[in-house]
DNA sequence: TTAAGTGCAAATTATTTGCAGTAAG
DNA sequence: CTTACTGCAAATAATTTGCACTTAA
């Protein structure tokens, strides 16, 4: 984990205004230190902070990853009714879900048009409109 | 119940060859015994079928939920970490999801327009695309 | 008769929470 | 110091499963 990574989770957590703490620094790194988007399942966020040698405890990752939801830094996506989904990118895009192993990516966003789409119901608008599309490895 | 809600449901069943039971049947015709179709959860057709006085154990309600989708009678819909919806439209379409109730329905499909979509990554290719709307109610 | 279906209750899995201890401001 | 954070272990919630019993074919 080089030092820029550390930085740059810490620039993270502060924009945010959450403490830094050792758990949440190491978190941080893991997730915007390359300076790119990630899509992590607790789990896979535990194994990887394991994998580096910091110690966590899985408890706190799932009330970290809900912290960092919590104050708009990272976005819960649910493509797999059996767990949940952490995407560091905010920003409104499709997804790619690999149904073979279960990971999600994005999609490059300007390769999605939407020409119509269905107005709200009256009395209702819409939030959040979610694309995901999903993979099946050939052969 | 009518005889008509009955009839269709039976047909249903035997339409993709499955053994028509006195749980099965009851829980069809609350599926798609008037024509139209129906988004539940397990939990939401399990309350159903008491509020008709059918006798179905909730075991049961699940079981014939993943028989139906395993024989293509039925979809699963992924909107909602917690909890699975179980839809019987099992053509390609966008879904309401409101989220201050938890409900699913059906958008209008061709109201939807995809006039450009990201290819699959080479290796893979596009098994479906799902499309969830969400909803919030007016104030 | 016989393989499939049903219903409990117990088991699983993903996630949350209570609470005592630890650390950040 | 004081409040928030952490970690364990126990609690939840949705779903599945083992197994003895029932029923459709």
């Amino acid at each position: 984990m080089c030092a820029m990574a550390t930085e740059r989770g810490a620039s993270w957590l502060s924009k945010a205004g959450l403490r830094p703490t050792r758990q949440r620094l190491g978190l941080a790194a893991l997730l915007v230190g390359d300076g790119r988007n990630r899509h992590v399942t607790a789990e896979s966020l535990f194994a990887a902070a394991k994998e580096t040698g910091q110690p966590v405890s899985l408890a706190t990752v799932y009330n970290t990853l809900r912290a960092f939801c919590d104050v708009g830094l990272m976005r819960e996506i649910t493509v797999d009714g059996s767990r949940s989904y952490f995407d560091t990118n905010m920003h409104d895009h499709p997804h790619f879900y690999w149904e073979d192993d279960g990971e999600l990516t994005d999609a490059p966003s300007d390769e999605l048009e939407i020409s119509r789409l269905p107005r709200a119901p009256k009395g209702a608008s819409i939030a959040k409109v979610d694309v995901v599309i999903r993979l099946r490895r050939d052969e």
